[in-house]
RNA sequence: GGCGGCAUAGCCAAGUGGCUAAGGCGACGGUCUGCAAAACCGUUAUUCACCGGUUCGAAUCCGGUUGCCGCCUCCA
């Protein structure tokens, strides 16, 4: 069986068929860039990583893109005389808009390159791109499909039949601003209580662009139709997001976009379903709003976060709290350590034969009872794992089966080329998981192997309280011992 | 008001009709160790929010109740 994700379109968990074989177009919705992005953007974000490292691991040539939006869009559609997001955070920083979201979006691929999100093929704004909204804003007016109202450009949802399939509403089951976000004057000057914004006419925004409409800025959902298209063409075989996008944003965006090509827009759409933390919903009046620096400043690695927010089936809310990502961590930890002992044994020579087998020379073909579990357990493992993974990204299963795996190995306790092999075997699901991180070299390491070699000689000699010392002075430093037969070794925590 | 999702151990989380309800973290006991750490072995859910129903058989299907979450023109 082949790669399965379910589709929102569909509702239902469909095999996975590209339009071009072997090769992916994929666009995911990417951040606002008016201040830190936060775990649960992340989330979303990470679904988009999983997928594409999924897709390459079964040999697809991926074409990836992610917006930047860095255009502000709602000033007036609000009760609360709304203010732009985009000018809010720019007035409060003392920034201008295009100043601040630069400064966001360097951020946003810090924390991309922390989690170890493999980059995209490209990035583009949304304030690079007005001409082709502007493009097809026209475009659809002569289709007869957007039209002027006051000092908006509109679009008819009733000229689009496919409106509401995405998101599995009927239009009349909608209740005209239960939102609470529309005035009366905005809903008057609306053929349909749906119909959304295409151009706003506002020579006040911060942000505003020339249009034949007026200077003004566009509205929100025209920036992914037009860059998804650019990009990747009038079809995606896949788009995703979080859950909140489906409607209104991707419902629009289809609207605005089938009309024009005549084609479908995406094949397979991906939501994710909305990170909680602590039970509930992220909000910063609860003070359960965690962002990627602010956990890295409080001593979590990167790394646990990611572990954590790919861990969970993307489908299902997940429960963030600080005690699952230290456990989190804790399984990092063990995963890797796994194959670094591993790489560690591939070094040292096989073991000579235990029961019987090899009573002859290298060359007789007797493998041994632990060469022979361990690859066992790799032809096993490596079935599980893709089996689990390809079942619509059952991240968890397949982290069970690695666990298994990593039981099974250890138990073999293998030397020389099979231990090499399973550690190949972690290093190659890595690809997909994203956990493993080479190994940097540190400037104190040549310092650290000569307290280590300091505490071998100390026991030795029998001399522990010094040894015991030593272990408690690199503990401090997060360095970890681990005595052995074979010796000593130790790693970073 | 309309539409939809979820509820599995101390915590996180697989499992969607049938062998002993995956796995991780934590905790406890054991082997190993100078002591640790790591690894391994064992224990930690007679039961899957609650009530009723269908079935030879239900965590899984149906109905109801409770709780949490999402969407209904800012939101991952």
């Amino acid at each position: 069986m082949g790669i399965r994700f379910k589709n929102t379109m569909s509702g239902r968990v469909e095999e996975f068929v590209p339009l071009d074989e072997g090769k992916v177009r994929m666009y995911h919705c990417g951040p606002t860039v008016y201040t830190y992005a936060h775990i649960g953007n992340f989330r979303s974000f990470l679904l988009g990583d999983l997928l594409r490292r999924l897709l390459e691991f079964h040999g697809y040539e991926v074409e990836q893109v992610m917006n930047i939006t860095d255009v502000g869009h709602m000033t007036v559609d609000t009760h609360d005389a709304g203010e732009d997001k985009m000018e809010k955070a720019a007035r409060e920083s003392g920034k201008s808009p295009m100043e601040m979201a630069r400064f966001y979006e360097e951020a946003f691929f810090g924390d991309l390159d922390a989690l170890n999100i493999k980059r995209a093929m490209a990035y583009p704004r949304a304030s690079e791109h007005i001409e082709e909204m502007i493009e097809l804003t026209g475009a659809l007016i002569e289709k007869g499909i957007g039209y002027q109202s006051g000092d908006a450009i509109l679009y008819d949802i009733s000229k689009f039949p496919g409106y509401g399939q995405l998101s599995h509403k009927r239009l009349e089951d909608l209740q005209a601003g239960a939102g609470g976000r529309l005035t009366d004057e905005m809903m008057a000057a609306k053929r349909n209580p749906g119909d959304f914004r295409l151009w706003k006419t506002d020579p006040n925004h911060v942000l505003q662009w020339d249009s034949p409409w007026g200077r003004g800025y566009p509205g929100w959902h025209l920036e992914c139709s037009v860059m998804a298209r650019k990009y990747l063409g009038d079809t995606l075989d896949i788009h995703t997001g979080g859950e909140d996008n489906i409607f209104p944003h991707h419902e629009s965006e289809r609207a605005q976009i089938e009309p024009i090509t005549g084609k479908p827009f995406v094949r397979y759409w991906i939501h994710n379903r909305h990170l909680m933390c602590e039970g509930t919903k992220m909000s910063k009046s609860l003070g359960n709003f965690y962002t990627v620096r602010g956990l890295v400043s409080e001593g979590f690695d990167p790394i646990a976060i990611r572990y954590l927010l790919i861990s969970g089936h993307y489908q299902a809310s997940l429960n963030f709290t600080k005690e699952t990502l230290k456990g989190a961590w804790e399984s990092v930890v063990r995963i890797r350590q796994f194959v670094s002992r591993m790489e560690e044994a591939a070094a040292r020579p096989a073991a000579a034969a235990g029961g019987g087998s090899d009573g002859g020379g290298a060359s007789s073909a007797g493998a041994t009872a632990s060469e022979q579990a361990v690859d066992a357990a790799i032809e096993t493992f490596m079935k599980q794992f893709t089996e689990s993974i390809d079942d619509d990204l059952n991240v968890s299963k397949a982290l069970g089966h690695l666990f298994d795996f990593m039981r099974e190995v250890n138990r073999a306790e293998p030397t020389g080329a099979a231990a090499g092999r399973a550690a190949e075997a972690m290093r190659r699901v890595d690809r997909v998981l994203g956990i493993l991180k080479a190994e940097e070299a540190h400037e104190d390491d040549a310092e650290i192997d000569t307290l280590v070699r300091e505490r071998e000689d100390a026991r030795a000699g029998r001399d522990f309280a010094r040894a015991d010392q030593i272990r408690d002075e690199l503990a401090a430093r997060g360095i970890v011992i681990e005595d052995s037969k074979e010796g000593t070794r130790w790693y970073r925590k």
